[in-house]
DNA sequence: TTGTACGCGTTATCAC
DNA sequence: GTGATAACGCGTACAA
């Protein structure tokens, strides 16, 4: 493969000429200008970016550290991550980690190696400590809300995204209201399953243990849980759904069996799917989109300006009323 | 940063011996090695990937294109290119198209920079003598059928699958029948269309040019295709549904407005998405997941072996026979 | 406006 | 076993 040196001596200039030419820079005749591409096309010339990246020290790519791709709410972030990269001139690195520690470190580590400019993390197993560390070295963005430490955020309040839909239905008259959880050790669910606690002793209410079902990611759980509610003595009123795609199998598996919606359960997803509202499901709208670009952005910020002034975003959510609540 | 330069020193070894330690070759003294990862450790040392990169002359990345992520159909597919990446030690560089020319064009480019070792093409929209052209260059592992070039391919034969579901229909008993379709441009479509063509030739039956459904991508487009058939005046009997989302659009809105499926209107989708099961719709099922690992595997064995010899491989599909057909 | 020479950080090839 | 030293290919002061 023809190198710059190749280029410089068919086109009878210096190495450094050919890089000006290739790079657009001024202060370079014509006649050289036009030697240099003639060379470039003569040889079949391409530029080698790693040798630009080694050069230059920095890569112009962007990680993205996520547990899964085939799931709606990532997906949709990683959408909006990659529109803004796009824009400005950024690749997207993928770091699919099945909430593997092993592998979140990796992705680290591969931070530190300078492989990529910055990280984005949109969920997570490994301990914020570490995060911290590797904050030192190298921009991270992180796509959940932590209040221990200094992150560069962006977050959805999911704690009142979830007192917002408790509120509701308390004041839609319910008392037993129960909800749907996908993993409980994540900071998302944990800000959800603390307002839950928060709300319902507020107004009162002692939660039972069976109320909360968990381990609702897909669709097919909700089959799961509608099953698991009908051979309940105390049957909840209302159940608050981790997701719409669960929401949405709640409610397709309740018509199937003659349960009605939301005369006997009062249903409320989150995301706001187009499933939802299909469905008609009452949900709390989460701008998952939304999220990847801020993400972007604020990491852009970081990466162009290089100052390291903390900073937290947070993303507003709404309640959208429909048939199932 | 430290470099490898700066162990050296503090080792009080050489640069080579430095390398050989930090990638674990023999014949170096338990000394010395020992002295080289406690100046390791002491200068927080981290090996600069991209400089291992330019000498090596490999980035063990993979470039995948595709036009977007938050689709069910791609990311499928690039999940199974991920999990199989991960195993290979290999990491993925995301190139998001959005069906643009110039973006696939930037994405050949880069490979061509060398800045991965090989692309996956999950579906594109610039001819096939560009992706040949570019083929001389790097492996390219395409996941579209394609006959009139030679390339590396693993691909789903659309034409076969809507074909065995037509005849499916057929055998029913029906002669009005329709399909919907996203883009129409693609390979894929493409193939759907001369299975159509060819199988109600067959049968004697001229398609009708408003039986087709044109731009049938989401959910949401299920909607707009039962109020269409409402409005006709010879309504097909039976529809085969560009995938199971657009397919469940259409049932739900049917079920909603009281058409009665399948005594009125038979609905055959593809994919096989569990919201095709959990909504009991006759579906043939697409093997995407598979498609992507098969994708990296195929591009993997090229990468190590560095042979070409050209290869196709066609993945099998299954007609899943429920309530709407 | 142009060229020389060095830096980027690592690996690979020799010679010892 | 070990150490110089030359690649790898490009960017960029600095000098001219």
């Amino acid at each position: 493969m023809a190198n710059i040196r190749d280029l410089a001596k068919e086109a009878g200039v210096s190495v450094s000429t050919v890089s000006r030419v290739l790079n657009g820079y001024p202060y370079v005749s014509e006649e050289k200008r036009k030697a240099v591409w003639e060379a470039v096309e003569k040889l079949n010339y391409t530029k080698n970016i790693q040798a630009v990246h080694l050069a230059k020290g920095r890569t112009m790519i962007v990680g993205v550290m996520l547990p899964y791709i085939h799931h709606p709410y990532f997906s949709a972030v990683i959408e909006g991550i990659s529109k803004e990269a796009l824009r400005y001139g950024y690749q997207l690195l993928l770091f699919q980690t099945n909430y593997d520690v092993e592998r979140e470190l990796e992705a680290l580590e591969r931070l530190r190696m300078k492989q990529m400019d910055g990280l984005i993390v949109c969920s997570h197993e490994v301990g914020w400590e570490i995060f911290d560390a590797y904050q030192e070295e190298a921009p991270i963005v992180l796509c959940e809300q932590v209040t221990e430490y200094d992150f560069f955020t962006v977050y959805i309040d999911h704690y009142q995204a979830f007192a917002k839909a408790l509120h509701y239905l308390v004041k839609k008259g319910h008392r037993r209201i129960g909800y749907c959880i996908g993993r409980r050790t994540g900071p998302n669910s944990q800000a959800r399953e603390a307002a839950y606690q928060d709300v319902l002793r507020d107004v009162g209410v002692t939660p039972q243990r069976q109320w909360i079902f968990d381990g609702c990611l897909f669709l097919e759980d909700g089959k799961r849980v509608i099953e698991q509610w009908m051979a309940m003595e105390e049957r909840p009123s209302a159940l608050l759904v981790t997701s719409d795609q669960v929401a949405a199998g709640i409610v397709l598996e309740a018509r199937r069996i003659g349960v009605r919606i939301p005369e006997e359960l009062t249903i409320i997803g989150f995301d706001n799917d187009p499933l939802a509202e299909m469905l008609g499901i009452t949900t709390v709208a989460l701008p998952h989109f939304t999220l990847g670009e801020k993400a972007f952005r604020l990491l852009h910020h970081w990466l162009e300006t290089g100052n390291v002034p903390r900073k937290q975003e947070e993303l507003p959510t709404r309640l959208v009323v429909r048939a199932t609540g």
